[in-house]
Formats: C-alpha cells, structure tokens, sequence
DNA sequence: GCAGTGATCATA
DNA sequence: ATGATCACTGCC
C-alpha cells in the first residue's frame, strides 16, 4: 500500500514566494467500491470523479460547511483509490491542514508538482526506513459505512 | 457529547 | 426542489 511510504515525506506548499514544506505524519487509504467508508464506493460523481483518474493528483473537498481535505489520488488511471492526509509536523487534523495552508477547491484535480504550488518531496533518504518500525495502524477516523471497511487497518501514523 | 455549517447526492 | 448525509473542529 502507498499510503505508508507516504509517512516521512515532506508536503511542500508554495505561497507567493514562500515555501513551506512539513514531514507528512498521519495518512489514511481510501480505495473504490471494494471500500465502503470511501467516497467512491458508489461509483463515480462530479465530486469524486479524480479518485478515478491518473495518480498524482489532488483531491481536494469541502466538508461539514467549513473545512477542506486533502488528499492524494494514488491508483492508477480506471481505479478509485486516493490518500488522505490527516496530519503533518505542526498541524494535525486535515481540516487544520488545509486551512493552515491555504488549500481549497482551485487545487482539485490539478498535479503534484511546482507548478500547482503543492506538491510532495522525499528528503528523507535512509531516515524512512528507521521509520518503518514506528508505523502505527489503526481504524480509520469518522468514517461511515459498515461492517469490514470500518475495521480496516488504513490509517497510518508515524510514531 | 454535540452544534455549526453548506456542498453534495439520491430521490422525485 | 427537498432532505439526509458528511473522510471535521472546537467548545462543553
């Protein structure tokens, strides 16, 4: 699974001129159809529609009237699979994260690189690896859905 | 524990 | 058009 080897890595967020790059430190797995807690587990909407796309794109939504998640489109292109980031060095909580950042709808469906001013960067080198074994896996948080999808271990946090 | 908040989606 | 739901947060 991608989502752990997503731990340790920094999120890099250009504003203006400025960047700001945080260790990524709490993630959770979302897949398609097979996954009942995920937003494509009925298929595809104008919502969710990136999910089934080309990896290495944002999915960004707008939740609970007030706040943004972000996550990472993570399968490849015909499968519904994405990463949510739920916490990174300094922010924990994927609202706060988005707020902190300034990340909103604009960075739907656009790609991990420079050029959309967010984008992920390994500067771990043979620091992950030490991190393996600090990997916690847990439930997911605050997802719906039943039975097995709720109890999959998806949720990774570096310890 | 739960209120606040509004987009999203199924239903019609 | 309507109503239920929601991958959250902050305050109680």
């Amino acid at each position: 699974m991608v989502a752990k080897e997503m731990l340790g890595k920094f999120l890099v967020r250009k504003i203006g001129n400025k960047e700001r790059a945080l260790m990524i430190t709490e993630v959770e797995a979302y897949t398609g159809k097979d996954d009942m807690s995920s937003h494509a587990a009925n298929g595809m909407t104008p919502r969710n529609k990136v999910m089934f796309g080309p990896p290495g794109r944002w999915y960004v939504y707008f939740i609970y009237g007030m706040y943004h998640c972000l996550n990472i489109v993570t399968e490849r292109d015909g499968q519904a699979g994405a990463v949510l980031i739920r916490g990174v060095d300094g922010i924990s909580g994927p609202g706060k994260i988005c707020r902190d950042l300034k990340i909103d709808r604009r960075l739907y469906g656009k790609p991990a690189n420079k050029r959309s001013g967010l984008w992920i960067e390994d500067r771990g080198g043979d620091k992950n690896k030490k991190q393996e074994t600090k990997i916690k896996k847990t439930r997911r948080i605050n997802v719906g859905g039943h039975g097995k999808a709720q109890k999959r271990l998806w949720r990774f946090v570096l310890a």
